[in-house]
RNA sequence: GUGACCGUAGUUCAGCGGUAGAGCGUCGCGUUGUGGUCGCGAAUGUCGCGGGUUCGAAUCCCGUCGGUCACCCCA
């Protein structure tokens, strides 16, 4: 039992399932990267009140999942729930939006929500999130929808749906908002049900209970009652996502869980991950930029969870991260060899080979157990014969054959064989 | 936050009232300087933590911490 513990609910990864972890979170990023996206990085914490004014103080996200707490200036602070908000901050604060548009920038790191934890439902969790601001052309929702589709693609995985629905701007939603309540007005709801219906009715929709399912068979929905801008939205975002060919259900009862969102809404969700399924979502937010004091400027983005993703991945018995990271394992006998390799060891990584060494002066048969757990290719082994003769033995492992090098030609014949084996 | 289940070597788990086991992994050996297979051997646990019941607790009870499942929520 060791002293300490890390807090509750909160995920590490160490190897070998830390490599998989940074390469999922790669995955995630590059589409972005290839589609223009610049990198910012942002604080992890804020002031209070910009997640109350941005998120929404009536979602669970602000009411009852932050960790706020007062710094020592008496400010009230937050650790970021997500990352939307503090990207818009920032770009109104550093007047990114005042040169061409849209703005386009990708962002990854932890964020912190206070919940019961569960297999995929963390404390500090691990986003990669994308956000292009200042356009509200349509194919610029379906680039984002297109950039997170390809991101889980590229990792192999294909037990995952995205839902796709509109939830109207604020012309047409407040007059859908007022009949469903109505609507759900005259149904047999218990008090915790009918309270989140005063509150947000539109996440009544979603409950995941059978017996409220079954009174919401004829509920109202926001596509039957778009208004006609909204709905020539809704309709080009679905051409250009057919043009990319990317594959998506029709969601009409989706709910988010941030109340900033406006017209196109998505979720991809993995089937293989229980009840914490969502893997990545994200939507239009067409009036968040003026609320937190910026310019009236629309947007669009999305998060996506790079612990379920990884997750995901493990479900459908993949194995990111898994290559060999090591080109070369360098193994000495004596004294007198290790410090010959001690030397070609550096000499290799200033080349850019990649390769270890045999520590703890182990014998040979210990080291080259080492070696091949190491997944190097390649094996060095140098000894007194060796130093004698001003050599090496260099060793492919996946064939067992090994030739002897002469030492001057030896990082250039180590570079060529590696350059071979990629090609 | 609500309800339930679980917590034993590095790891996966068995043991479920009489003073702790297996597979995998790790390390060593199978003669002098070569891995992966095979054979042989070794090391490692305050049985999550605290209290209680008992002659005796990893085993029963309570609390606590952590994890997991569902709800809720969402990445």
């Amino acid at each position: 039992m060791t002293a300490f513990t890390a807090p509750k609910g909160v995920p590490e990864y160490f190897p070998p399932r830390s490599r998989a972890f940074v390469d999922v979170r790669a995955h995630l990023a590059r589409p972005a990267e290839l589609a223009g996206y610049a990198y910012i990085e942002l604080p992890v914490f804020e002031d209070t009140a910009l997640y109350v004014r941005s998120v929404g103080e009536s979602t669970d996200v602000v009411s009852k999942e932050m960790y706020t707490f007062e710094d020592r200036g008496g400010r009230s602070i937050t650790l970021r729930p997500e990352g939307t908000a503090g990207v818009m901050r920032s770009v109104v604060e550093n007047r990114l939006d005042k040169g061409q548009l849209p703005v386009k920038l990708w962002y990854a790191g932890p964020f912190f929500r206070a919940e019961r934890p569960q297999h995929g439902r963390y404390r500090q969790l691990q986003q990669v999130g994308v956000e292009a601001i200042g356009s509200d052309d349509p194919a610029l929702d379906a680039e984002v929808i297109a950039i997170g589709d390809e991101a889980f693609r590229s990792l192999g995985l294909t037990e995952y749906t995205l839902h796709l629905t509109s939830l109207g701007c604020a012309e047409c939603r407040p007059p859908y908002r007022i009949l469903l309540q109505s609507f759900l007005d005259g149904l047999d709801l218990d008090e915790a049900t009918r309270e989140r219906a005063a509150m947000n009715p539109l996440r009544v929709l979603d409950d995941k209970r059978e017996s409220v399912q079954a009174q919401l068979t004829d509920a109202p929905l926001m596509v039957n009652h778009l208004c006609d801008a909204c709905t020539r939205h809704y309709d080009s975002v679905r051409e250009y996502l057919r043009i990319m060919n990317v594959a998506w259900v029709e969601a009409p009862r989706m709910v988010r869980g941030l109340d900033y969102y406006t017209r196109t809404t998505f979720e991809f969700t993995h089937h293989l991950l229980g009840a914490q399924s969502g893997i990545g979502g994200g939507g239009r937010y067409d009036g968040l930029m003026a609320s937190v004091g910026g310019d009236d400027l629309s947007g669009i983005g999305f998060g996506l969870g790079t612990d379920r993703t990884l997750l995901a991945c493990e479900a459908e018995g993949l194995t990111p991260g898994s290559e060999p990271h090591l080109d070369a394992f360098l193994v000495p006998i004596g004294a007198a060899a290790k410090s010959k390799l001690v030397s070609l060891s550096a000499q290799l990584r200033a080349a850019g080979v990649r390769n270890d060494l045999a520590y703890g002066d182990r014998g040979l048969k210990g080291a080259m157990k080492a070696a091949d757990r190491s997944g190097a290719p390649l094996v060095v082994v140098v000894g007194d014969a060796e130093v004698e003769a001003d050599v090496a033995q260099v060793k492919t492992m996946s064939t067992g054959d090994q030739v002897t090098v002469a030492w001057p030609d030896l990082i250039t014949f180590i570079s060529l064989a590696i350059e071979r084996d990629l090609t």
